[in-house]
DNA sequence: TTGTATGCGTTATCAA
DNA sequence: TTGATAACGCATACAA
């Protein structure tokens, strides 16, 4: 005997045949649903009825080994702990789905699997060794994309040098808008809550921040860099704060880490927005929780979910998918107003 | 020809072995790893070298295929903008790697695939169409649970009464935690904020507040139904508040409800905790983004994935996994406190 | 209208 | 120590 696996209960497309006393091939076109005008009704009906009966579900190792696709692709994203990604999510799938494809969720958080068992770590097989036919990455540094093989790949939120189509938010353009924003209300000293990552929408941020400040007379800029949580924000921010001669405006790579920046100004007695604005970025659920409602920058994710699935499938179909940075919108809300002491006259 | 699709550029290890001048099954135990004692040095080194020049990566539908089995598990979850199932994840796939098993994640949301083109809905192609081993699915209603085949199946967080291995929590101690706290510091009158889906763990919640007040002398409750987000909340809760006699304490289903039901208290002038206490469920970040922060019932979701994993893994195995609910902590912060009037005296 | 035969790329058995 | 060979379940070209 030389089937080394215990057979699984399942039925396969044979056992359909058997038991509707049609070949294979048969059982194959009728499920496939290309059966018009090449099987009998009645013989498609019979089959179709067996299959039902039986509980017949193609084995997609199968099917995927001889379509040579699988029409799924996988999301790669660097948490799922960030409600931003769910929305990516959403908007990747809705276009998929239109196509016939499905998308699974890889996050490679801390914990991958090594690879089967017996199989030297580094190896080819560590990699996620699901069936795909496309990698969508998001928001990843650059070096976690290492070890994609050849597989087609379209990036999100990495910027314009990736070695991959890519799909960008316009975040340049949200920083300035917040710049402007608060500039215009009389602020001239800022500090920037910065997230300490290696991404390129954080750096991009943060000199976006840096560039229009400069541009701005009179314009002084301070910064502090923390992660992504409610705690390291707030002393990121509070470290801002104890400066000899503080910021008016506080502005912040993320929406959390501006709850963050409430927290330090309220631990100093200073009042959001009467003697302190902040801003947020992403305009996820929590600025809108926190009070007083944040001013952010709205990223369209679930947009950056549709487009990085269209330039996927334009990439599969040997296409070069061409792309611009999707447009931002500054969301204006309770965090910001004029400085309580007026702005240095120049 | 009856090679119907572009041979993908993807070497095989036909390709090298015959790059490497040795069989394709000397390819296999070589890069399989089990080659000590069967292959020289030499050759395996050789092969070696030939496959990582060549790029090869090994196809995944065919060693499905001929093993039977993908060591890859589905985690399935309601929605991904919920951090919760972050953190659900991530302890699945803790587990899943030290067992060589990788997990993906499949949030049906709202957009399924409609299944290989050509096919009809509500044809078994319709699923998911990974090839996958089993499944987690989380905090599911029942219905949802259909379509899954003869997959072992592993719930999660989905009541007592499911058709399959289910690891829940206690959440019903949980808010029993949650009504003993705020009596023992004089609450009679309490409103529940109550999440309006169909799911066990939201049930459940609600029959343990109702019970609870129950069995409190002179205790009352009120009920009022929303979505789990903050807007919703916040008309709920504003419901409760508008009453005649009004609850001194308001017990929210989700955390983000909380911050929904501040902005009720806020809305009318109402102070957290001095005029109104509030409790959320979860302990999730936004518990400690909002001020004051929240006290809460933490619910350890990282062990719920762990635990899921182990379930299905002990499934997969032939295994009847039995599993205890998982206990739950009141985490006390700062949105409790006495009520302002004092409780009516019995 | 239906059945037979073939191959996808891999792993495992067996013979050399 | 190595190579030929079979089989996993499916979709298709082709023959009947």
């Amino acid at each position: 005997m030389s089937d080394p696996r215990a057979r699984n209960g399942r039925p396969t497309s044979r056992d359909v045949a058997q038991d509707a006393g049609v070949s294979q091939s048969t059982v194959s076109l009728v499920l496939g649903g290309k059966w018009h005008g090449r099987v009998s009704p009645a013989t498609a009906r019979a089959v179709q009825e067996t299959a039902d009966r039986l509980g017949y579900r193609p084995n997609a190792a199968a099917r995927n080994l001889r379509l040579g696709t699988t029409r799924t692709v996988l999301l790669v994203v660097p948490t799922l702990t960030a409600p931003f990604f769910g929305s990516v999510y959403i908007g990747a799938a809705r276009v998929a789905a239109r196509h016939g494809f499905g998308i699974v969720v890889y996050p490679p958080d801390d914990a991958r699997p090594a690879g089967p068992a017996g199989n030297p770590a580094g190896s080819p097989f560590a990699v996620p060794h699901e069936a795909i036919d496309g990698i969508i990455a998001s928001s990843m540094t650059q070096q976690a994309l290492s070890g994609f093989g050849g597989t087609p790949v379209v990036m999100l939120d990495s910027g314009p040098a990736a070695a991959a189509p890519t799909v960008d938010f316009a975040v340049e353009d949200g920083m300035r808008a917040v710049v402007a924003h608060l500039a215009a209300l009389g602020h001239r000293r800022f500090g920037h809550v910065a997230v300490d990552l290696d991404e390129w929408t954080f750096q991009a941020r943060g000199e976006a921040v840096a560039d229009a400040v400069a541009a701005l007379p009179g314009g002084v800029l301070d910064r502090a860099a923390g992660s992504i949580d409610v705690t390291s924000a707030k002393e990121a921010a509070g470290r801002l704060l104890d400066r000899p001669v503080p910021p008016t405006a506080l502005i912040c790579d993320d929406d959390l880490m501006a709850a963050g920046a409430y927290k330090a100004a309220r631990a100093r007695g200073l009042d959001v927005p009467g003697d302190l604005s902040v801003t947020g970025f992403d305009d996820v659920q929590v600025a809108v929780a926190i009070e007083p409602e944040l001013t952010t920058v709205r990223l369209p994710a679930r947009e950056l979910g549709e487009q990085g699935m269209s330039a996927l499938l334009d990439l599969l179909e040997g296409g070069r998918p061409e792309t611009r940075p999707l447009p931002v919108e500054l969301v204006v809300r309770a965090s910001t107003a004029p400085p309580s002491t007026a702005p240095p006259r120049t």
